[in-house]
DNA sequence: CGCGATTTCACCCGAACGGGTGACGCCGGG
DNA sequence: CCCGGCGTCACCCGTTCGGGTGAAATCGCG
C-alpha cells in the first residue's frame, strides 16, 4: 500500500507536494548569475560583434532547457492509470463438494464428536468458541482436542489441522 | 493502497506516443522568429540603450515559459498500476497448481516477508520454529504475525489461515 | 448386568500466543 | 535532507493452548 498501512478505507493518493517556490527563487536566482555572467563576458571581452544576437541566442537556449527541465518537474503528475489484469484461476468445479476419506478416520480412529471439534478448529474457532457454540464447557472442548493431536499425531492445533486436511478429513 | 504495489518485474510500457520532432521543429520555428521580430524591433526603434541586457531578458522569460509549458508537455505522465482480478476458469485439473492472487494480495497491503511468515505459519510451525528456520529472533517473528494478523483482520493464528486461504494467498 | 468406549467436566501448570509500546538501522522517494 | 515504509529486536502483560490427571455420566453390546 502506498501510504498508510492498514487503512483499508484508502483515497487515491493525493497529487505530490512538490514545493514550486523553491525551484521558482532558484531559477530567478540562476538568471539572475547567468546574465551577469554573460554580462561580464562581454565586458571583459569585447570580441562579439553581433553580441545581441549570440548572447540572446545562448540564453534562450540556456532558459528554454531550464524550463524544459522545470515543466517536466513540475508539470502536475498527469498520471495515467494503467490497468493490469492478472489471472486467477478458478475451478471450473469451484463447488467440487469434498467427499470426507472414511477410511482414513477410521484408521485414525476419530469419534464423530472429536471430528466435529476438529471442523471447527480448522474453521479458526476458539476453544472458547467452539465450546459456546456445542454448548459445552470449554474443559470439554480441550479435552477433545487433546485427543484429536493424539490421533493426528500433531502438537498444535494449525498442525492438526493441516494432518487432517493431507488425510482428506476436511476440505 | 496507492495501486502501484505492483511487481517489480515491470517492463513498463513503451514510451508515450507524442510525437516529440513535431514539437522540436516547431519550437526552432518559433524561436527563429521570435529573434527575427526583437531584431526588427530593435532596428526599428533603436531607443533602448542597454538594449542587450533588456533583450535577453525577455527572450530568457519567453523562452523559459515555453520550455516550461514543453517540458509539461513531453514530461512522460507518471503512470498508476491498478490490478484487477480477472477469473480464468480452468479445466477441472485436480492438480491446478496453485497462483496467488497478486491483487488480493496488493489490496491488503502485505508485504514480501509477511507472505513469508503466513506461509510458515500456514505449514503449522510455531513462532519458535519459524523463527529457527529463518535465523530470526521471535519477537520479530511475532512482530510479523501480528501485522499479519491486522492486515487480515485475524485473531488467531487459524483464522488468518483460513482468511488468506479464500482470499487466495496460499493454497 | 458388566465392561469398554464415549462424552462430559474439573483443576493445575508451563509453554505458547496475542497485543501493545518503543527503538534502531536501512533504504527509497519527494 | 527528511520522511515513511520495512525489517529487525526487546520487554511486558494477559490470555489461550497443550498436557497431565482424575472422575463422573451415558451408552452400546455381549
Amino acid at each position: 500500500m502506498g501510504g498508510t498501512r492498514a487503512g483499508k478505507p484508502e483515497p487515491p493518493d493525493a497529487a505530490p507536494p512538490a514545493r514550486p517556490w523553491r525551484a521558482v527563487v532558484g531559477f530567478g536566482l540562476l538568471g539572475g548569475v547567468l546574465i551577469a555572467g554573460l554580462r561580464a563576458l562581454e565586458y571583459r571581452y569585447l570580441l562579439l560583434q553581433h553580441s545581441a544576437e549570440v548572447y540572446a541566442g545562448i540564453v534562450a537556449a540556456l532558459f528554454a532547457l531550464l524550463g524544459i527541465w522545470l515543466g517536466g518537474r513540475f508539470s502536475r503528475p498527469r498520471e495515467r492509470v494503467v490497468l493490469r489484469e492478472v489471472a486467477v484461476p478458478v475451478p471450473v468445479a469451484a463447488t467440487a463438494q469434498f467427499t470426507r476419506d472414511e477410511a482414513a478416520l477410521a484408521r485414525l480412529g476419530l469419534t464423530p464428536r472429536e471430528m466435529g471439534i476438529l471442523e471447527l478448529i480448522a474453521a479458526g474457532l476458539s476453544t472458547r468458541e467452539i465450546a459456546a457454540r456445542l454448548f459445552l464447557s470449554e474443559n470439554t472442548v480441550k479435552t477433545h482436542t487433546s485427543r484429536v493431536f493424539e490421533k493426528l499425531g500433531a502438537r498444535r492445533r494449525l498442525q492438526a489441522v493441516q494432518r487432517a486436511r493431507e488425510q482428506r478429513l476436511i476440505p
